[in-house]
Formats: C-alpha cells, sequence, structure tokens
DNA sequence: ACACTATTCAAGTGATTAGTAGAATACTTG
DNA sequence: CAAGTATTCTACTAATCACTTGAATAGTGT
C-alpha cells in the first residue's frame, strides 16, 4: 500500500517544516502579517541567504505564500489554518513537554499574578473607556495592524513613557493591558511586570496580536512613512 | 534573549517528532486506543527496535504516554490535543500540499460521488435503523472500540460478506456506510468502491473513528478473546 | 534458577539537514 | 546601459537522523 506511505510521507513534510525552531519564529512572525525576507532575516538572527532557504522550506511545506513586489518579496502565512496549527502545536508543546512548563514558570515568577484578560473583556472594557491598552511590538508591527484605541509603546520607550505618565499626575486607577506578538511573547510580560513595580494596575491581554486577529475581532490600521 | 530560542526549540521538538512518515503514521494509530509496541510495528512495518525508538521520540517530545502491564508496555496519545494537533497537520497539509491533492484525486477516480455522511447525520439515521454501518477495521480495533451497531467486516472478508448478503436475499434498498481508521485511511475508500460495484447504495462516514470519539459521541466497546 | 518473551539500549552506517560563503538572478534607479 | 539592492542558487562542511544489528533489561511461567 505505497498510497498510505506517499500521503503520510507528505504530512511528515508539513511537520519537517516545523521541526526547526529558527522556521517556527519565522512562522509566528508572519502569522502578524506580511514580511520581507530582509526584516525576517533580522528577526531571527540569522543570514539573509539562511533565511531564504528556511523560506523556501516552509514554502515547499505549503505553510507560506511569497509575492513580489519591486525589488523585495513579501511572505505570508497561506492562511487561518496555519494559525490553528501554530495553535495546537503550541497546546500540546505547553501542556506536555515539561521543560515548557519548567521555563515558563521559572521566567515569571509571579506567574498567577499575571492571569491574562480574555479578548472578548478587554474589547468591552475598551469601549466603555475603562483601560488603557498598550501594544508593545515594534512600531512597524503596530503600523500593519493593532487592537483599536491601543498605544504602540516598544520596550524600549516604556521607561520613559512611564515618566510622561508621572509628569501628568498618572492613571494610576486606570487598568493598563498590554499585548504583543503572541502567547509566548516575552514583551508584554516584561512590561507588565515593569508597570506592576510601578504599583500600577497592568494585566496582559491572553494570546496576542494574530489570535486577536483571527478571531475576527476589529482591527485598527496606520500606515507607517 | 535566550529564553525565545530555549521556547521555540521546546516548540521545534514536538514539530520534529512529527516529521517522520512513519510516526505520523503510528500516532495516527495510537489516536484510536492504546496499543502494544509489537502491534505499532506490525502496522508500520518497522522492526520492533526501530518502533521502539520512534516511540521514545515521540515520548519524549510529550505526545504519547506508556504503560506497562506483564510483559507489554501499551503506548497512547497523551490527550486529546494531539488529536486536534494531528487534524490541523492534516488539514494544512491537504490544504496546501499539491502533491496530496493530487494523491487523493487520483485514487479516488469517483471521488465527488463518494462525498462523505456527517457523524451527526449518520448517528440518527443509525437510530432510525435506516442504515448498515461498516466498521471496515482489523478486529482487535473494533473491538476497542466502535461505532454502536456497527458490523466488522475487516477488506479481506468484505467479499465473503457480500457473498452471505446476496444469499440472504440481500439489502439493496438499504443504505451502507464505511467508516475505518481516518479520513486518509483507505479501508473505507476501497470498500464503499466494493459496494457500489455491486450495485449498492454506498457512503463513507466522515473522518473516522478516532474522530467519533473524539467528537464525544457514543462508542461501544467489546472484548476480544 | 531456568528458558522465554517484550521491550529497550548501544554502536555503527549511509542519508539528510542546518549553516556558511560566494556566485547568479531579477528588478530599480540614475 | 551601468551600478546598486533584495533575493535565490550552488557548492561545501559539520551535525543529526533513520535504520540495522546484537546485546542488555525486565517480567513471566516452569
Amino acid at each position: 500500500m505505497s498510497f498510505k506511505q506517499d500521503l503520510f510521507a507528505q504530512f511528515a513534510r508539513v511537520g519537517k517544516a516545523l521541526s526547526n525552531g529558527n522556521r517556527l519564529e519565522m512562522l509566528e512572525f508572519l502569522a502578524q502579517g506580511e514580511r520581507s525576507v530582509e526584516q525576517l532575516s533580522r528577526v531571527a538572527g540569522l543570514t539573509v541567504a539562511n533565511t531564504s532557504q528556511h523560506l523556501q522550506q516552509l514554502r515547499h511545506a505549503g505553510l507560506v505564500d511569497c509575492r513580489k513586489e519591486g525589488l523585495k518579496v513579501y511572505y505570508r502565512v497561506s492562511g487561518d489554518d496555519v494559525i490553528v496549527l501554530l495553535d495546537a502545536l503550541r497546546v500540546v508543546a505547553e501542556r506536555h513537554v515539561a521543560e515548557v512548563q519548567q521555563l515558563v514558570s521559572t521566567y515569571l515568577t509571579v506567574k498567577d499574578n499575571l492571569e491574562p484578560i480574555p479578548r472578548e473583556e478587554l474589547l468591552e472594557r475598551v469601549r466603555d473607556g475603562l483601560v488603557t491598552v498598550l501594544d508593545v511590538r515594534p512600531p512597524e508591527e503596530y503600523a500593519a495592524g493593532h487592537v483599536p484605541g491601543a498605544v504602540n509603546v516598544p520596550p524600549q520607550e516604556l521607561e520613559h513613557w512611564l515618566d510622561e505618565l508621572e509628569e501628568q499626575g498618572g492613571i494610576k486607577a486606570h487598568e493598563i493591558v498590554a499585548y504583543c506578538r503572541g502567547p509566548h511573547c516575552v514583551l508584554a510580560f516584561d512590561a507588565v511586570a515593569r508597570l506592576r513595580e510601578k504599583g500600577m494596575s497592568a494585566r496582559r491581554l491572553e494570546d496576542g496580536f494574530p489570535e486577536w486577529k483571527t478571531a475576527g475581532l476589529p482591527v485598527e490600521t496606520e500606515s507607517v512613512e
């Protein structure tokens, strides 16, 4: 029964694409929107040539598509089912791989206090003007799409933003919700930890922006440059 | 940021476990219930030692658990999230990998005529006694759990079963629904094709038994030996 | 304690993979 | 058309993987 073997070999091709940490990192980055090869190489910390080769493997596995515009080639995930797959992978890894659990818990010493806020709940509160939403991703990602009303404060600008806030008398009574790329992007954790140090009421949004977008919730775009 | 790298490396470990056709075949088999190493090696067509090593990789990735009983070691998937992951993998592979599409369509020349019947619809018709349900998996899998009221007719016994049926006057007016291991197990396809050749009204159940079970639908068990 | 069975472990081989470096391609701009 | 840029292609190396073989472990029945 060679049919069966062939079939599993095709599935394995997709699995193989998921078998490398750098590729997974790229995929999570691509889950947020399309990126050029050069952007991806910078995020993953790889040479451009190497990045290109990884991207071609992802393309071969059908996980990403690309589009050429002028000099640049923009890659993007080929469908929402890829995000579903990434989430399923994450769920299994979290639930079963002991090391992940340990890593997460050692990084987040006060994990329980950092309970994330559900997406729908945040949306309501934003509508009612009860929270300040913080997008801690880099400006270009923010520009490509963000939670409506969110303020873009990348990590390196957080201290500056806090100073400004304090000058203006502070908003300590106000709740702050931070989010970043996804459930395992540490930026939002860091920001929440810092805000709490300052005595502010801060929480993290469950998951991150790609999941927000996939859930069909409203997205605000702002063209940069 | 070594944390990020470590994290993706952990995810990649799960991806790596999914990067081999033989392991995927084993996982799909395990999705139906627990199996001994020897059973698995037979299904995958591998040596016992090789099978054992693959199983250890799956265990390391947290995809399967095992339980020792007497001489034998029984493996099983470590949770329903693994089945969700396998389905997500299948969806992506189907939607994007051109070769899979082609394989499926060349194997099923009359694909459109073989539209599967949804699970809930089958359940209703079974209750009303309108259909005969055929479980074309091997007896041991049938014994471990099957759709209520299903008749176990492994492929090699299909002809015999058809002969008997004809002797008894046939049930040509009756509809027959066949199912097997999953959406890509060919057994049910083969059976349906054969039944149709005989002029019978036959359809395939959507997906297979593991998905039926995961959907929370009733399961009938029968102890063998 | 003995043979017997199911599984795992350990060492070795050939194939595949991730990464590097430099050339080749394709498109834009002057 | 020439110079410049973003990406891909083509070797090449070191590491990893799938698989085989034979030995080791653990449990069963005599």
